[in-house]
Order: structure tokens, then C-alpha cells, then sequence
DNA sequence: AGTAAATAATACCAAGAGGTGTCATTTATG
DNA sequence: CATAAATGACACCTCTTGGTATTATTTACT
């Protein structure tokens, strides 16, 4: 049911990096983000204590609350924040689902999907904000 | 998770119907499949079944055993099975995984990910076997 | 007719993702 | 100091997908 796109995690992810983005001076609390973005609060929560662990928010003083981006939001690229939350599995099945072909040689499919998927990776590296 | 792959039940389906084109003249067994395209047997045989449901498949006579295509091999788009084994949410959900955008216009990633979205759909529609 | 092989139908099981509840800790503020 | 608000940690729940087991039915073959 999962096809082209990504996963919740993922999506969360995205849209909280993006919504910071937008003025990365200031401190965001867990509520700023949770009825805007349209995520659950708890699961929110969790979310971004990983993303905190990962080292894509901090809190910006020791002993204050809130979330920065750690870095520029221009240094950060979407493919850091979708491999950041799992979805890192691009490429390395073929488009039959195989983890390795079991063809000598590619099928015909292999340089449709490798220039699909060249596509995508592109565009998430060429993304930060 | 699962990130441009297609769900296992879409990846063996297209597995089954591409290998079964080979030789579309031949009347197939479950048990042609299940070794050489690396599915588990139990979950081949419910997926068989379901791909005859869905007019994919065909017992060629009443009452003899086996599988054939249900039509010309060329007539049937991978986009078809795609759709069939129900990774048909293709293009229903922005970048930001938002059932509809949140904002009155189109974001940054809205022509990025549309196009790519195209260029794969565009591929499983000129596919055939 | 009897048996083996293939399939259908159905229920069940397992694992992971998404989501919630609870409690403890930390800091700001009155 | 006491309280409220924010966060961290952890256990738990639910739903879906992928996969298995069981039983019944149908047909070919002897």
C-alpha cells in the first residue's frame, strides 16, 4: 500500500524540518508544531526526540526548552532527513523486489528504474528547505 | 520503511505475470513459480488466486488445473498490476505525505515530486511484459 | 472406484509501524 | 519553596502486511 511514498516517520520528519525552516532563529516547543503539521502530539514527541538524537534539532542552550536546527537549513538536504528516519533502502532492491537480480545480466527494467530513482535521489539532494 | 519499492505482494505479482509472459502459450503450475521466483509457497498459492480474481490470471479450460495470462501479454501495463495488488495510491498524496495541501498554492517540492511521480507512472504505463 | 495432485477457502500467526499512556525529570515562574 | 509546563524514557496497544496451517474440493490417472 506503500508506493512512492514515504513513510509517516518520514513525512513528520520532513514537515517539522521544513516548518522550522521557515524562521530557524527562533525556539520551537513540541505545540508549536503539532496542530499545524497534523501530527499526533505524543507521537510528535517522540519523533523529535530522535530527531534530536540524530543531530538534526538540539536544544539550543543546555537547561532550556525548545527545538533549533542544529545546523544552516541550507546545509541540510532532504535525503539527510529521509535516511535520518529509516527510509534509507532507496536503490538497493531491484524493481522486482529481488536484493540482488537474479539475471546475469540487467533486466529490461533496470535502466527505467535506475533513472527513476536517479531522479528522485537527485531532487531529495538538491532539497533544503 | 519502504521507500520507492513496491509492497511484497506487487513485487511478486510482477515477478509471476513477467515470468509467465515468457512462454504465454504454456499452461503454469504453482509450482513452476515458487522456486524460481523466490515467493513462499503458501502465500504464492493465496496470490494466485487473487491475481484470477482480478482477471490477471485464468484456468485456461473449466475444470483443468493451471494458470495462464487472461489476455495478450503485450496488452497488460505493469501499471495495471500495480493497481491490481493495491499500490494504486500513486500521486494521491503530496511530497509532504498531506492528503491535500495544506496551503491555498502549491509548495516547492509540488512540481519536483510531480514530475517524478509522472516519469514513473509514464514508465508502468508503457510496460508490458 | 480409489488415490494423488492441484487448487480454494478460511482461519490463524508474526513482525513492524504508527500511535497512546504514564511517570519521572528539569526548568521557569509566582 | 511550590507549581506548572516542557521534555525524556519506557511500556504498551492497534492495525496492516506478510506468511503459515488446515481442511475441503476438484480433476487426472491408474
Amino acid at each position: 500500500m506503500s508506493f512512492m511514498n514515504f513513510s509517516k516517520i518520514t513525512d513528520y520528519a520532513l514537515r517539522i524540518l521544513s516548518h522550522i525552516a521557515k524562521d530557524s532563529e527562533k525556539v520551537y516547543w513540541a505545540n508549536d508544531f503539532c496542530c499545524k503539521l497534523d501530527i499526533p502530539f505524543r507521537y510528535l514527541r517522540k519523533l523529535l526526540t530522535i530527531l534530536s538524537k540524530v543531530d538534526l534539532l538540539y536544544n539550543p542552550q543546555e537547561k532550556v526548552r525548545g527545538y533549533q536546527l542544529s545546523r544552516n537549513p541550507n546545509s541540510i538536504q532532504f535525503i539527510y532527513i529521509v535516511k535520518a528516519t529509516g527510509d534509507d533502502i532507496i536503490e538497493q532492491k531491484c524493481f522486482f523486489g529481488y536484493q540482488q537480480c537474479p539475471l546475469n545480466n540487467p533486466c529490461g527494467m533496470y535502466y527505467k528504474w535506475k533513472k527513476i530513482s536517479k531522479g528522485l535521489i537527485s531532487t531529495l539532494e538538491s532539497t533544503n528547505s
